[in-house]
DNA sequence: CTTAAACCCGTACACAGGTACGGATTCAAG
DNA sequence: CTTGAATCCGTACCTGTGTACGGGTTTAAG
């Protein structure tokens, strides 16, 4: 068997293309459940862990902290629907300003690049400039 | 003298809005230049300096480390353009891929908060299984 | 039934990115 | 000239995010 079981911490592992101590620092720091386990047997792992993992990591890739992460799931559930809305929000704005700052740091690097091409020799990178101004 | 002086890395700090000590520390790692000191008195920072940490912490924000910020800053003098060229095409790559990324959470976030408003109670987030979609 | 591979669990170690500390020097206000 | 704040420098410590280890248990292939 190569693929030893889907609802193992292993399968869940191999599904959210993670190790499996990851997976277990997760529960550690209370952004996975631990499924309870039968007696004297493996505990099981339904596939919402693995899909609950991936979305973890690639919230991760955005720029969001574990801490926030934890914030957003609290989001999953409905429940003060009010301040999930606020929550969400909040999120929203950040989501909002990282999207201007890569924006601009995209048009950047496309200056940049278009440079190094025609200029045919030293550019004078303006990358610095650009970016620090407007200083946050 | 509220203000001590532009000129020193606490000047330096605050114009950036960074802690003296982390001023210190990009030296350590060679991300900003250590000016030379005049004999017997303090280290003078031109103001080329704020603005490379200021630029450090917003590419951080944008979700590079400082390796990466390194990378990105070797970019500033156009030596050896056709590598700069490439380095900077891989940087727009992965910024591209992010404003992706970030732009599908910002949708989520709207449709969220628009549910919210709208559902009067209980609500079933679906951020988790809008983002986990097709995972890397 | 044997045996390698996974799991379980606690604890230790690792690396990035800072932050704090302490003693010596230097600056600048009074 | 005194004195408090800032700089300088080395070193130690802290937090976040994992990874590794080791000894015991459970599973499943042969």
């Amino acid at each position: 068997m190569k693929e030893p079981k889907e609802s193992t911490i292993g399968g869940v592992a191999r599904a959210a293309g993670v190790n499996v101590e990851t997976v277990r620092y997760y529960q550690r720091m209370g952004l996975v459940p631990v499924p309870k386990r039968a007696y004297g047997s493996f505990r099981e792992y339904p596939p919402e862990i693995a899909t609950r993992v991936r979305f973890i990591k690639r919230a991760q890739q955005l720029g969001f902290s574990l801490a926030e992460v934890k914030n957003l799931l609290a989001l999953e559930d409905g429940r003060s629907c009010s301040k999930a809305q606020s929550l969400a929000a909040k999120k929203l704005a950040t989501v909002e300003a990282r999207i201007v700052d890569l924006n601009r740091m995209r048009r950047t690097l496309k200056n940049l690049i278009a440079q190094c091409g025609a200029g045919g020799g030293r550019v004078r990178c303006p990358i610095i400039e650009t970016l620090a101004r407007d200083g946050t």
